[in-house]
DNA sequence: GAGGGTCAAGTCCGT
DNA sequence: ACGGACTTGACCCTC
């Protein structure tokens, strides 16, 4: 039975989408963070004190989220972790607070605990850099970042116990970059091993899709995000198309993902929730791409679902929605709606 | 507590 | 040029 995964957030009711506020409950499985700006502004021990602070309770957050998520329904145990677990960890004024021995004795136990609990119940879970990690940039310095924001997902991974084996976890990331394919096979011959058993690439809405991910399936699985694909080229990609073959066979015998959102439910409000949007239709109707592009809080359309479900035949769900948890909860009981 | 300004970083699209 | 979208709006400060 494959899985319905969330990124990143638990919460416990849908007006939660609009924010966690701090008296809220669901604060204790999520992560904080801090700003440079509020950093550098104080004394080095004020700094340093508040930072520890943040670690040691995003640690405790993590693994009771990942707890949590040990006690759902085994087709739920599938969560991407917070990129922001370790505040400024590459940030140059900042990253020596990682290396003192003391910090680093904290991660690996705290890190080591959350991965056995990932593997003793059964849970899949990833993470995903976010913009700013480009392999692909033309521009040098931007490329030595990314490697660096790279690496330090990686060393999360090492942490908990994966990167041992190919696509024991995946930390997952776009093309991005002017130098596209080029670039990223260039790049990815400098990643740890750790990072090279990880890493995977993700079609995106304007720029790389499928296509140009295929080209580089000999070297990492491709995650086919079906609603990036949709907003590219218009299509509702077919579970049995003949490049999702090509997919399943860039994860070499591991269940692939896939990720799965839709439009906002407000930018479509007339749709009837029967029946597939027509992107062609919707641009003609003077819609556009990017405002199509942004997540709803849940995923309100039935016939967006039927067809997103179909993918499970081959590959795990990742939902990205607002909605977190709740929307993949709610995926989920649509899913199972006819079971006994 | 609420509200407004601020926040490390990349890239693209639409206006 | 600028705002908004993406990974994931949250944090910080003032009232």
């Amino acid at each position: 039975m494959n899985k319905i995964g969330f990124a990143c957030k638990w919460i416990d009711r849908p007006d939660q989408v609009n924010g966690i506020k701090a008296s809220d409950d669901c604060k204790k499985y999520n992560t904080g963070t801090t700003t440079v700006a509020w950093l550098s502004r104080q004394t080095k021990k004020t700094a340093e004190a508040k930072l520890l602070s943040i670690v040691k309770q995003n640690l405790e957050a993590t693994r009771k989220l990942v707890q949590k998520v040990g006690t759902l329904n085994e087709s739920l145990r599938m969560v991407r972790i917070s990129s922001d677990l370790l505040p400024v960890y590459t940030h140059p004024d900042w990253n020596y607070f990682y290396q003192q021995s003391d910090v680093l004795g904290l991660l690996e136990r705290n890190f080591n605990t959350i991965g056995h609990i990932a593997r003793d119940r059964g849970i899949r879970l990833s993470f995903h850099p976010g913009q700013f990690c480009v392999l692909a940039s033309d521009r040098p310095d931007v490329v030595e970042n990314s490697i660096a924001e790279f690496e330090y997902h990686a060393d999360m991974a090492r942490w908990m116990g994966y990167g041992k084996t190919f696509q024991d976890m995946k930390i997952n990331v776009h093309i991005s970059g002017k130098l596209g394919t080029a670039g990223f096979r260039a790049v990815y011959n400098r990643l740890s091993d750790v990072a090279k058993n990880c890493i995977t690439i993700e079609n995106e809405e304007n720029t790389y899709g499928l296509d140009e991910c295929l080209d580089i399936a000999d070297l990492c699985p491709i995650v086919l995000d079906i609603h990036h694909h949709y907003i590219k080229t218009g299509e509702y990609i077919s579970s049995d198309d003949p490049r999702i073959e090509k997919v399943i066979s860039s994860w070499r015998g591991v269940i692939p993902v896939f990720h799965y959102s839709v439009s906002r439910e407000d930018i479509l409000s007339n749709h009837d929730i029967n029946d597939k949007p027509d992107l062609i239709l919707l641009l003609e109707s003077g819609l556009n791409k990017q405002k199509l592009r942004a997540h709803s809080d849940f995923m309100w359309n039935n016939a967006v679902n039927d067809w997103a479900l179909s993918h499970l035949s081959w590959g795990d769900c990742m939902v990205e929605a607002k909605g977190k948890n709740l929307a993949s909860f709610k995926l989920f009981e649509y899913w199972k709606r006819f079971d006994v």
